[in-house]
DNA sequence: TATTAATTGTTATAATATAACATTATTTAG
DNA sequence: CTAAATAATGTTATATTATAACAATTAATA
């Protein structure tokens, strides 16, 4: 491993002038120290154990910064969030949820697939962003 | 139109022996009636106007029976919800969703996106039900 | 240093969803 | 045809998720 996904984030703030404050960096941290997803007061929760008594605006602030810049996705069907270690903004995201143990497992596509491409010529839609979530079992659960 | 939502609807319950109720009817047409997506508490504010104080559960205990039985998609992304003329269950849905004028495609894909089949059959996870929301600009709004 | 801009702190509340139990309606068994 | 079982709804309360609004603080800039 090269860099931390916090070191990362940290220089991505230096880079682009926004700060990188405590609790920018605190729930960031907790979040890519979870195996799972995290809901927002789960992140408050634990945010507790090393700031006296945190609200949930500090939570959902530092989440949508970094959601903004790439560096957290949140997946949908679950209200959760989790890193993402791309190290760049892109436009979408794919799931896959495992039901049974919860684990979630993030795919990089290379292209936009070809049939909801397809699709969206032919409603001259022109998407901007995108969530794909696939529930199902994974591999350790069959 | 051969047979409306509503009638293939009542049918679905005719043939597998579910009580096609008052509160489902009318939850059921209401959203079916609306161009756009709605909010579990839209509908309850409609429903409403023709039946006395209903409540929340009320409306959300008639989603979950049409979602189930493939009537109605829950689009993730907006907390909100929609009616599909598919007139068969399907695993999963793909919308485009336009920012400006809140209005949504389903489309119907043909079979699973083969890049995300090859992502699944990589991590052995096999999926059950998914969701694709496709968030941009329709071609009105362009 | 004074001003501005960015960020956080705090209080309150909005929006979304479900648990739990009582009641009613329908179906099924005898 | 009635009794019991099942399915569905009614009702009360509350859980969960998220944001609005304004005050206070911190950092950057003139």
């Amino acid at each position: 491993m090269s860099q931390s996904l916090i070191e990362k984030a940290a220089q991505f703030c230096e880079n682009n002038k926004y700060r990188f404050t405590e609790p920018r960096e605190r729930v960031l941290s907790i979040i890519a120290a979870s195996a799972k997803p995290l809901g927002a007061y789960e992140v408050l929760e634990q945010l507790g154990l090393v700031t006296q008594n945190p609200k949930p605006p500090t939570v959902y602030r530092a989440i949508e910064f970094w959601q903004t810049h790439g560096f957290i996705h949140r997946i949908e069907s679950l209200n959760a969030y989790i890193t993402c270690d791309a190290g760049h903004r892109h436009k979408g995201s794919q799931f896959m949820i495992c039901d049974d143990c919860g684990t979630v497992i993030e795919t990089h596509l290379c292209s936009f697939p070809q049939s909801l491409k397809d699709s969206a010529a032919q409603n001259a839609f022109i998407p901007s962003r995108w969530s794909f979530e696939i529930h199902g079992t994974c591999g350790n659960c069959t």
